[in-house]
DNA sequence: TTGTAAGCGTTATCAT
DNA sequence: ATGATAACGCTTACAA
């Protein structure tokens, strides 16, 4: 025994193939795709013997093999633009729970700006590997990405792609934005300011075309001042954008945030400079994330049906890859009151 | 399954092969992969004739049979045990830095508790597709998970399995447990109760037993009524664990929290029954999380190094893959003393 | 330098 | 019911 007793490689041959199987239930490769598959009639007893023999030999049918045959892989591709924010994370498992129950796995890759500039990378990595693709990815990022994967089923979510015919499942963000100002409105309040994203996102712009069109339609001129365009969408961004909103000569009332962390930084921010919200200013913010509720104040936002957002998307690419014509849906959004407007 | 209605599997050319290219090129498959390759040296004017075939007709290789014939898929396989939460979608990032650099791909699947139960799911979805396993997935899942992927080099990462050559890297839970009660133990503190998850997470344990340990050599004995395990990470799990804390005869005059989330939702429990913290409980999270530090009272917490505990979990696999003898490591936390403890 | 041909591990189409 | 055998789209000796 030599003293290198750790190596626990059970696995002496590297890995049983098929034939390995065949031969060592005395049978053809054939028969023994024929039980693992189920395709055909086969006499129990050589199925016996060639299962015994998969067991044996721990034997596993190779997946790169079958899905080159059968010119399918029964993978999913899903493109995440960020895995940090928990709303795309719960768009994953809404999509989860429905590939799963119908034998699909999911390839989840992170379409980051690096990624989608470098459209070589996702082809080389990815191409073939899918059968259709999920998207999550920026409205910007959209279109060079789907140059990159051509010929595959796609359905984009929460975002969607102009002048193609790729399916999307969305709220409606504009109508959303328009609900959540005309709140505010009739809370009373007349200087409401938007916080903004990255109008890389389409929603951002949506939400932002709301937040204009509910305010005119009230009578009331937008303030180019009042906009702030966050650099990013976390709590920081929400800070350094929302800071500089109060020190105005006529500080908005409200804030109307496009993503709750957003409203979150921008509350921290307020309340360095000594401003109470709601009471000095009311903050409504967008997507009630898990935080939205436990955060004092409690964030008044508007809710997405996240989970339903994802499932819908798997069910459409799912009915689209059966053959069906899979077409776009629009999703309820809810507003939520609590303390923060 | 399939209503069998109709089985589409029409491959009008709908992708350009090899063969397609080598065609068009007027040469042979074996010279259209030379170029594609670079593996020999080719003329300069047919390799100009194969490149503008290639572009002419868009032709991208297959990676599946790329990946048949060379016995590798260049694809990691992340287990991930939830999405949704930030720390591990952190890990991923870290993970992700180096792979990306070195022209491999993740594909990064859900490890969750019906994934690992359901064995064989896991085997036929992601069998042969990936060269190697960068596991994030609970402890008590961990095994199960790894008889079902045994021929491939696994490295776990935060978690890690015992009495096996599965190499990990991980901050040591044990010693940064300690590390926290002990700072609440210099503040004064003698009441020190624990809010701990599920210990089908190794570290949930570990930290646990560095709680006993600190409280042991500072000569306190450990009150099991003091200890809470919460059902799960999510704020409200802290909120119901807290929640008869503080209604305890001799109540506790500090928590030390196993997750960030977990802090916030006692933070918000205590404060509904008009407790304030820091100044009638001091409350100590883990993880360092981003609210961590927006949140009111800021928290005081335990940092893991989460980026690089990624990246030095693909370093090892890499170093693994490529044939080398990989080493598990310990990377350093740090206490961040901010206000709610 | 280039082409021929033998696999890689499956599934699918024939016969038998 | 079972067995040859031809694909699937690629890489790579081995020839030419």
């Amino acid at each position: 025994m030599p003293s290198s007793a750790i190596k626990i490689r059970n696995k002496p041959a590297a890995t049983a193939s098929i034939s390995a199987v065949a031969e060592r239930a005395g049978v053809s490769i054939a028969t023994v795709s024929r039980v693992l598959n189920g395709t055909k009639a086969v006499n129990a007893d050589t199925r016996e013997r060639v299962e015994s023999a998969v067991a044996e030999l721990g034997y596993r049918a190779n997946a790169l093999a079958r899905s080159l045959m059968r010119g399918e892989t029964r993978l999913l591709l899903v493109l995440v633009p960020d895995f940090a924010n928990p709303y795309f994370a719960e768009i994953v498992k809404g999509v989860e729970s429905v590939t799963r129950a119908n034998g699909y796995g999911l390839v989840i890759a992170d379409a980051s700006q690096t990624l989608s500039r470098d459209s070589a990378a996702l082809d080389s990595l990815y191409n073939r590997l899918a059968d259709g693709v999920i998207s999550l990815a920026r409205f910007a990022d959209l279109k060079p990405l789907l140059q990159e994967i051509p010929d595959l089923p796609w359905v984009a979510c929460s975002e969607f792609v102009e002048d193609s015919d790729v399916p999307s499942v969305s709220i409606d963000h504009r109508q959303a934005a328009i609900d959540a100002v005309q709140y505010l409105l009739n809370r009373g309040h007349k200087r409401i300011a938007l916080l903004s994203a990255s109008e890389d996102y389409r929603w951002a712009r949506q939400r932002h075309e709301g937040y204009e069109y509910a305010l005119q339609r009230a009578g009331i001129a937008v303030e180019p001042q009042l906009v702030r365009v966050a650099r990013g969408t976390d709590y920081i961004h929400g800070m350094e954008a929302a800071g500089t909103l109060l020190a105005m000569e006529h500080p908005p009332t409200a804030v109307f945030a496009v993503a709750d962390t957003l409203a979150i930084g921008a509350i921290k921010a307020f309340r360095r400079v000594g401003r109470r919200v709601p009471e000095d200013v009311a903050v409504l913010g967008f997507d009630d994330i898990p935080v939205a509720q436990v955060f004092e104040p409690a964030l008044t936002t508007i809710a997405q049906p996240v989970r339903e957002l994802g499932a819908a998307a798997a069910e459409l690419l799912l009915k689209r890859l059966a053959g069906g014509a899979a077409e776009s849906r629009t999703l309820d959004h809810a507003l939520i009151v609590r303390q923060s407007a």
